[in-house]
RNA sequence: UGGGGGAUCGUCUAGGGGCAAGACAUUAGAUUUUGGUUCUAAGAACCCAGGUUCGAUUCCUGGUCCCCCAGCCA
C-alpha cells in the first residue's frame, strides 16, 4: 500500500495536503469533492479519482461533496445521475448530506458574470465561433482582439441580460472572459464564460438559455462549497491559470486549490465515455453492464467487489506522470478479496462422464466438504457422490504429458473430499473416437477421513454427481481487446479493429453441486480449481447463469504452455 | 522551435548528495486432499551528455523522448 500512512510514504497530493493542514490553511480544513458530469456512467478510472478525493479527506477528518458538473443540457441525463449515485454508493461512500449540482448556482453564477462585466473583467461577444476560432491564433501565434472587446459595460450588461432572456439564438452572442489574446496559454484567450443554449436542462427545466462553461463554473462551484483542494486530471493543467482568475477576478472567499494528478489507464481495453458509448451503441457489448467492461456497472455483474476496488486504487497509487496499469494487478485486487471470502464448490465446466464400476449402483454418499479453508467459521456442507459422476475433460489424458498428475489409465488420482479412484479403460465413439465415458475403481478405505484418505497421490479432481448436479449456464470472459493500447489508432486502424473476437465464451451446459441450485445472483463462488465466479442478474427459477469474474492462477497451465 | 507537464525494475509506485524500497508480473523451491492459498528465495530500474562534489540517480547546465492544449465539451 503505498498510500498507507503504515508505510510514511505519501502520494504528492496527501503529502502537500498534510502540510496545508500543518500550516492551518483555510483553518486546518479538508474539504474534497468528486464532480462527474452526467453524460456517462462511471468507470474504474473514475473509481480511482473518486478513492482519491474521498479517502484524502476522511484521513484529514474533513468532508467531501458529490457534485453532478451539470453545465451542458445537451449531453446530461438524469438517469446518469441516478446510476452515478449508485455506483458510488456501491463503492462503498457516503456524501450524507452534501449532493450538489453545479446547476444549483445557476442564478449565483450569473451573478459573478454580471460583476465581471461591471469590472471590465468580461465582455459579450457577437462573432461566430468560426471567427472566434480564426481569431484564437495558433500554438506559435497569438490571437487577436475581437472587435467587441470593447464594448461598453452598459451594452454587454444589456446584451447578456438579452441572452439570458432568450432573446437571441444559439450561437449569437458568447460572454467571454477579457484577460489576453495574446498569452502562450490557449486557455488565456479570452475564454468563453456562457453561451446561449436554447434547450431545457434535465433540471433547471426552461428557467435559462444561457449555461456557464467548465471554466467558469467549476472554480466557483468549489468556492461556493468551501472546497478546500479541488483535484482534477493532468488535462486540466493548462486551465490551473484560468481557474486562478476567475476566482480573483470574482474576488471570492474561499479560494480552492486545484492538483492535478494522472488518470487511471488500463491494458487492453479502453476508458474514454466516447468510446464506451460506441461499444455499448454498436452492440459490441451487451450494454454498460457487460462484464468484460471496465466500467464500475461492468465489474460489479462480473463479479468484483467494491473492497477489491478501492484496494485496487490504493495499490496503483497516486502521480504525475501517465502510465497503463497492466490487468494482472486489477485481477490480483479481486482473487485477495475473494481468497478470503467465497465460498468454495465443485462445478464441472467442460463434463465427461466417470464410472466407478465397483461402486454399487443407487447408492449415495454424503460427502463432507469444507466452505472456506481460509475462513473456519464459514463451516462445512454435504455433497451426494455416486457410482457416475462428472469430471472435467481436461483432467482425463488418455495419453498423458509429464507431469500430468490428473487422471489418465492406471494412475490413482482423488477425488476431492470422496475417494482415491483409479481409471481401468475408456469407452469412444466408434466413429470420431472421441471419449465418451471413463470407468474407474474405488478404493472404498480411502473415502476422505477414512483410514487410506492419506495415501500419497499427486492429484486431486473436482468432481459433481451426474444424478445430483444442476445444469448451469457459465460465461467465459477474456479481454476485449487484442491490443495492449487498442485507443492508440496508428496508420488510421480504428479501436473496434481490435476488438477480440473471443473476449466471451458460453458454456450451456456445465453441471454444478446441487447446493448452488438456489444460489442468488451477486453471490461469488470459488469453483473449486478454477476461478471465481458469480451469480449472474440473467439467472432464473430455472436457468442458473454464472459469469466468471477471474480465474484461479493455473501453474499447470504454464508447464503446459512451456514444453509446447 | 508557443505554453504546460512528465521521464526510477517488464508494469505501477517510493526514496533522495553516501547499500535505490514496495506492489503486480516473472523464475526457482517448500507446504498443500484446490497444479489454489501461504511461505522462502532469485533475477529485474534511476532517459542522455557535460558540470559541481571525496561521492550525483538526487544539485546545476544542455539535450533527447513522451503526454496535454487552438470546444460556444468536461
Amino acid at each position: 500500500m503505498t498510500s498507507d500512512s503504515s508505510s510514511g510514504s505519501k502520494d504528492f497530493i496527501r503529502t502537500l495536503i498534510a502540510q496545508d493542514v500543518k500550516a492551518g490553511k483555510h483553518g486546518g480544513r479538508v474539504h474534497t469533492r468528486f464532480p462527474p458530469e452526467p453524460n456517462g456512467h462511471l468507470h474504474i478510472g473514475h473509481a480511482k479519482a473518486i478513492c482519491l478525493n474521498f479517502t484524502v479527506a476522511e484521513e484529514q477528518h474533513g468532508r467531501y461533496n458529490l457534485r453532478f458538473d451539470d453545465t451542458n443540457p445537451s449531453k446530461e441525463h438524469v438517469d446518469y445521475v441516478t446510476s452515478i449515485q449508485e455506483d458510488i454508493r456501491w463503492l462503498g461512500f457516503d456524501w450524507e448530506d452534501r449532493l450538489f449540482h453545479a446547476s444549483d448556482y445557476f442564478e449565483q453564477l450569473y451573478q459573478f458574470a454580471v460583476k465581471l462585466i461591471r469590472d471590465g473583467n468580461a465582455y459579450v461577444d457577437s462573432l461566430s465561433a468560426d471567427e472566434i476560432r480564426a481569431n484564437r491564433g495558433t500554438l506559435t501565434e497569438s490571437g487577436t482582439d475581437s472587435p467587441h472587446r470593447i464594448r461598453s459595460v452598459t451594452e454587454n450588461l444589456d446584451l447578456f441580460a438579452r441572452m439570458r432572456a432568450g432573446e437571441f439564438e444559439d450561437g449569437a452572442h458568447v460572454l467571454r472572459a477579457k484577460i489576453d489574446m495574446t498569452s502562450p496559454n490557449i486557455n488565456l484567450r479570452d475564454p468563453t464564460l456562457y453561451r446561449i443554449r436554447r434547450v431545457p436542462h434535465y433540471r433547471a427545466g426552461n428557467a435559462w438559455n444561457i449555461y456557464p462553461t467548465y471554466d467558469f463554473a467549476h472554480p466557483l462551484s468549489d468556492s461556493l462549497e468551501g472546497i478546500t483542494h479541488s483535484l482534477c486530471t493532468l488535462e486540466f493543467q493548462d486551465h490551473r491559470p484560468l481557474y486562478e482568475w476567475v476566482l480573483n477576478a470574482c474576488q471570492v472567499d474561499c479560494h480552492s486549490q486545484q492538483i492535478e494528478f494522472a488518470r487511471l489507464n488500463m491494458n487492453y481495453t479502453v476508458m474514454s465515455k466516447r468510446k464506451l458509448l460506441q461499444l455499448v451503441d454498436e452492440g459490441h457489448v451487451s450494454g454498460w453492464d457487460d462484464p468484460r467492461l471496465l466500467t464500475l456497472k461492468g465489474l460489479r455483474r462480473r463479479g468484483y467487489t467494491p473492497e477489491s476496488i478501492r484496494t485496487f486504487c490504493e495499490q496503483v497509487g497516486v502521480a504525475k506522470r501517465d502510465g497503463i496499469i497492466e490487468m494482472p494487478a486489477l485481477e490480483h485486487a479481486i482473487r485477495e478479496d475473494l481468497n478470503r471470502r467465497a465460498f468454495r464448490v465443485m462445478a464441472v465446466l467442460h463434463p465427461l462422464k466417470v464410472i466407478i464400476d465397483n461402486f454399487p449402483e443407487g447408492q449415495v454418499e454424503d460427502m463432507n466438504a469444507v466452505n472456506n479453508p481460509e475462513d473456519a467459521a464459514a463451516g462445512s456442507r454435504t455433497v451426494p457422490f455416486s457410482r457416475e459422476l462428472y469430471i472435467e475433460q481436461d483432467d482425463f489424458r488418455e495419453d498423458p504429458p509429464k507431469k500430468f498428475f490428473r487422471m489418465t489409465p492406471g494412475q490413482e488420482v482423488r477425488l476431492r473430499y470422496a475417494y482415491i479412484v483409479r481409471c481401468e479403460r475408456v469407452v469412444k465413439d466408434e466413429q470420431t473416437g472421441a471419449i465418451l465415458e471413463v470407468h474407474c475403481t474405488y478404493d472404498p478405505d480411502t473415502r476422505s477421513g477414512g483410514p487410506q484418505a492419506g495415501r500419497k497421490v499427486k492429484g486431486t479432481l473436482h468432481w459433481v454427481s451426474a444424478a445430483h448436479a444442476v445444469s448451469a449456464e457459465v460465461r467465459l470472459y477474456e479481454s476485449l481487446f487484442t491490443k495492449a493500447n487498442p485507443a492508440e489508432e496508428k496508420n488510421g486502424v480504428d479501436f473496434r479493429s481490435y476488438l477480440n473476437p473471443d473476449s466471451l465464451h458460453i458454456l450451456p451446459n456445465c453441471q454444478v453441486e446441487p447446493s448452488l441450485a438456489d444460489a442468488k445472483p451477486g453471490t461469488p463462488y470459488q469453483f473449486e480449481r478454477q476461478g471465481y465466479f458469480c451469480v449472474d442478474s440473467d439467472t432464473t427459477a430455472d436457468k442458473l447463469v454464472f459469469n466468471r469474474t477471474v480465474a484461479l492462477r493455473d501453474s499447470w497451465a504454464k508447464i503446459e504452455k512451456k514444453s509446447q
